[in-house]
DNA sequence: CGATAGTTTGACACAGCTCAATAGGCGTGG
DNA sequence: CCACGCCTATTGAGCTGTGTCAAACTATCG
């Protein structure tokens, strides 16, 4: 049993100081003495959008914390068409724990920051602390409550209710704010609901002209009616 | 009924003496001892087809292994359309850790036969024994898996690819048997592939008259040509 | 042998896709 | 500061796959 200690920061690497997933993520698992010997073994990486992070089939040997931006992971047929299948925010843990070869793509979908430590370290962890095990197992169960949600999305609601359902929940609740810069394009919106960039774009500019939203600036989004748009997403 | 006492089931329950979640389920990290007390407030149940094992928005106050048969998870809109979003087969599993309150609907497809146990033994047993929750991250990262698989084929795949996608891997590639009992009703597989009822026969019979599978008696279904069923599958 | 639930088949409508053209945003260079 | 080009988004016209509604067929079981 670790004993976890009390005094804020004391001994804590520098690196992990401000760090939203000491708090909220996967490290929030660890003793300053776990703390130390990650932080020896992990680094700290800047992505521009559009690049890729994991491969499909690619051997995977080393995980990673998101600690800002978004990553979006995505699978696909041969023949091109995509499907978005998560996205990923900090804190939460990236890679698929007890595989070697990925099933998935990882993309930054905008600049992304990440801290990366190699795959046998972090599996070594997770064998002496059941803690670590604990975070992921939840982290994991909540992708899998979204997973389940966006196939209903997916599977049985129109083109304007995926839109309207896509607007709803990227509204951040904690700040009330009902304007907001949409972290995806028009095609990664497509490929995240199954539809066609056109019929994402249709759909957008009808809320538009039935005065439930302002585009501002194709990016940014301001939701003015909050309660008609969730009236639209099909509950 | 005499069971025999050999090494390996010394000190083992009846209960689980030939059980497959003892194998291969979550049952699996317990020791012969921890064994013996949950076999105590364990109790085994069948259940009929049709029969809702968990509602919506119900409280949850045991799990379960699944022993037999096919069990469905599904989600509602609030005008009835439904999605499946997940089958149980043995020795899965059954129940969302850590919330009280479950956002899906459960019920067996098949006769399903059940091993229960209160929630808060299991939730204690899991505080003591890391290998549980081993065991559990494991499940659930297959199932998160097979979630996204099924995205792609939800929001990507033709009507043709969908039922095509759903009947190959349906084979069990073990026993390599071309013939097998669809463990879903037409509108089972409608509500599982995000389709109507309608869709999914025309497509079956389109496979039918094609030549690459047998309809012997709506439930019974003979592939006679793997290869060209998977190379309609999308890939 | 009739009753009932599940399945198939048909005719038609429409949501969303495809292809094509236009418009807007933004950085670069004159 | 404007002009140009590039990339993304919007808008339009037409087509097609899948849903809807309705009817006929089939299996299963009392």
């Amino acid at each position: 049993m670790t004993v976890r200690q009390d005094v804020h920061s004391a001994g804590i690497p520098v690196l992990c100081q401000s760090c939203e997933a000491r708090h909220r993520g996967v490290c929030g698992a660890l003793d300053p003495d776990q703390l130390v010997g990650l932080a020896k073994i992990s680094s700290k990486h800047t992505i521009e959008p559009g690049v890729e992070l994991i491969g499909d089939a690619e051997t995977v040997d080393s995980y990673s914390n998101v600690l800002s931006g978004v990553v979006k992971l995505t699978k696909s047929l041969s023949d091109g068409r995509q499907q978005i299948v998560g996205l990923q925010f900090a804190p939460d843990f990236l890679g698929r724990p007890f595989k070697v070869e990925s099933a998935i793509n990882a993309e930054a979908a905008t600049a992304v920051s990440l801290c990366s430590f190699p795959r046998a370290s972090i599996e070594r962890m997770m064998r002496e602390s059941p803690e670590l095990e604990h975070r992921l197992l939840k982290q994991t169960l909540n992708e899998l409550d979204e997973a389940r949600d966006w196939m209903v999305t997916l599977g049985r609601k129109t083109a304007a209710e995926k839109v309207a359902s896509f607007l709803d929940p990227t509204l951040d609740p904690a700040t009330n704010a009902t304007s907001f810069e949409l972290p995806l394009t028009r095609a990664d919106i497509a490929d995240f609901l199954g539809l066609t960039i056109e019929t994402v774009s249709r759909q957008l500019t009808r809320l538009r002209t039935d005065g439930l939203i302002r585009i501002e600036n194709n990016r940014h989004v301001t939701v003015t009616s909050l309660t008609r748009l969730a009236g639209r997403s099909g509950a």
